[in-house]
DNA sequence: CCCCCCCC
């Protein structure tokens, strides 16, 4: 390869510049890489490490950081120690009075090389002697506060400095021209002057809200580039400002937004960030805009919706094979009447699932000919073992021009239409349909003086318990032994009847029956569970366990006494009872889970994780 | 500044 030559100056224009220079920033160095140092997020914003690198001109050296998306250039060893690169865009962040280099995209020339010259650190305008921009390698001495540990701060003691500015302000404001186009991975709140060409994936209807903070009304969009998602929201006057003008699938160049820390907990987008629309903030329609990707999907088919946890988000392709009528309902927490629509879809797995619609989403769908649909993002309920639900931040695609589409639809109107569709509702482990969600687990004090269960409702909670006592009379009843009967048969001679299926048969199949006193921290409470409870618990069928009563009582005993002291989590449902005048809530176990301590390891991990983010 | 996605 042919010699290249390091863009020699170039740190010192970047710091020295009074006044930033575009033609600075549209250029595009050619600089040597001296080190590389993989940096933790350090408890902030981020939550990805990021490569703290230093590079060379040839004179002069300068810290910098890879944004996040050149990462894998670093960890696939395509660019290495005295690796020579042109950077292809790159901004400035001023971290406390220094520059810090962000290198946006680069391309390397040339990956093995020896270091070239002897460059020195910069010295730097007006600041005393103390301090260069050298990058120590060990932890920084003065950490920024916490928002700014966006990355690690290079290790200055000028802890008097000015406040970090966007280094670009001046001559892009007054230029007044477009900006180069950022990747919305790039986005930061360090960096203010940033223009993304971003196309519209999700919008939602204008939401309005009434607390004791105040009131106003806001709407959403999912915006999308080649690098990634960010949500965007817009609050009262620049709802009237953007909202006709922002429309679903366009591309839009948007610049002037406001970037704020998101909160994790209500976002499913992968970004640290998300954008406050302003009234000032520009957003200019690109019509015919190509390069900007459009909608990707990752569809799982309708029966793999049972292998996905309650409240995931997930795209789903199918036929809309019934339309329910609009309908509302009123919501519990708030009161508000808001409409609703269920589809019936299916799809090649032959499963159906309901997917509800709300609000515009509901009043506009119209599609009444068994179109294809497909949505992005819908959220994965447990209602009747699965169901779906759009979401405002969910797209839906009525017939979209997609192979999967056209695949579907052939297939439908040769031989789908005619095919009969199994529902999740029995198909979901242990029928009841509470799934166990240890974010709600409820203690047994809580659960037992609240009320729960009580005027005819079901209520469904979760709990971690541990077992003290099983009871150990009518532990399993004789059933049916056809599949998915399970009713009591009754001794008639020599053999046993099922009044409902209207048969006798020389044995019966037992099945559990158990009830036991379970205790947590606050208290305890008898649960009730059935034939999987028992399994669970005892590692043997009904049958056998029998069997070993019948045989040898001692036995039977020490199998009772060996499944006390486990600990479960348990989805339960509270249901009244009315009983010799009495009323009482009685609580059946829907599943019984075994704990898994790495996974509820990992689980206390991340709520610290997230409390952490939503300080 | 919202953070609800509801109901059965």
């Amino acid at each position: 390869m042919a010699d290249v030559q390091l863009t020699n100056g170039f740190c010192a224009r970047l710091n020295n510049s009074e006044n930033e220079e575009d033609e600075l920033y549209n250029s595009q160095p050619v600089i040597q890489f001296l080190s590389f140092k993989r940096v933790p997020p350090s408890g902030g914003a981020s939550t990805v490490d990021r490569y703290r690198v230093i590079v060379s001109d040839g004179e002069h050296f300068q810290q910098s950081m890879l944004a996040t998306q050149l990462n894998h250039l670093v960890e696939e060893e395509q660019v290495l120690k005295h690796s020579i690169a042109v950077i292809e865009k790159f901004t400035c962040n001023l971290v406390q009075g220094k520059k810090l280099l962000i290198i946006l995209a680069m391309r390397v020339l040339k990956k093995e090389a020896e270091k070239i010259g002897n460059p020195t650190p910069l010295q730097l305008r007006g600041s005393s002697s103390g301090p260069s921009v050298e990058m120590q390698a060990q932890t920084p001495a003065v950490q920024s506060p916490a928002p700014s540990t966006f990355m690690n701060t290079p290790n200055v003691t000028n802890t008097t400095a000015p406040p970090a500015q966007p280094a670009r302000q001046q001559t892009q404001a007054g230029r007044g021209g477009r900006h180069a186009i950022y990747p919305i991975e790039s986005l930061s709140p360090y960096q203010n002057h940033w223009t993304i060409k971003a196309r519209v994936t999700a919008k939602s209807d204008i939401r309005t809200w009434s607390n004791q903070r105040g009131e106003g009304k806001l709407f959403n969009v999912t915006l999308m580039d080649e690098s990634g998602e960010i949500r965007a929201t817009a609050f009262n006057a620049a709802v009237d400002e953007f909202y006709d003008r922002l429309q679903e699938g366009k591309v839009y160049l948007i610049s002037k937004a406001k970037v704020n820390l998101a909160k994790k907990k209500f976002s499913n987008l992968n970004n640290e960030y998300e954008l406050t629309l302003e009234r000032s903030t520009e957003v200019e329609e690109c019509p015919d805009a190509t390069d900007v990707p459009t909608v990707k999907f990752t569809f799982v088919d309708i029966a793999g919706l049972q292998e996905l946890p309650k409240d995931a988000i997930c795209d789903v392709i199918g036929i809309v094979k019934e339309v329910g009528e609009l309908s509302t309902i009123t919501s519990k927490a708030t009161n508000k009447e808001i409409p609703k629509r269920d589809l019936t879809v299916v799809d090649k797995s032959r499963f159906s699932v309901r997917v509800t619609l709300w609000g515009k989403q509901a009043e506009q769908y119209n599609a009444t000919d068994q179109p294809v649909v497909a949505f992005k993002g819908a959220k994965v309920g447990d209602f009747q073992g699965r169901s779906l639900s759009v979401m405002s931040s969910s797209s839906i695609f009525i017939n979209p021009d997609i192979p999967e589409a056209h695949l579907l639809r052939g297939w439908y109107d040769s031989i789908g239409a005619e095919q009969t569709y199994q529902s999740h509702t029995n198909t979901m482990p242990s029928g009841g349909g509470v799934n166990f969600d240890r974010a709600e687990i409820r203690s047994l004090h809580d659960v037992k003086t609240s009320d729960m269960g009580l005027s005819d409702r079901v209520d469904t909670f979760c709990s971690r318990a541990t077992i003290m006592h099983i009871r150990n009379e009518n532990i399993a009843y004789p059933a049916c032994p056809t599949q998915g009967c399970g009713k009591k048969v009754l001794l008639m001679g020599d053999s046993w009847r099922c009044e409902k299926c209207d048969k006798s048969y020389p044995k019966p199949e037992y099945r559990y029956m158990i009830s036991m006193a379970v205790a947590d921290y606050s208290g305890q409470a008898w649960f009730s569970g059935f034939n999987d409870v028992g399994k669970a618990i005892f590692d043997i069928s009904a049958d056998e366990l029998m069997d070993i009563k019948e045989r040898d009582d001692t036995k039977f005993n020490q199998m009772l006494e060996r499944a006390i002291g486990s600990t479960y989590n348990f989805a339960c449902r509270a249901r009244q009872d009315n009983f010799n005048d009495q009323t009482r809530v009685r609580y059946g176990i829907s599943r019984i889970l075994p704990l898994d301590y790495r996974e509820e390891a990992s689980y206390l991990a991340n709520l610290l994780l997230r409390s952490e983010w939503s300080r």
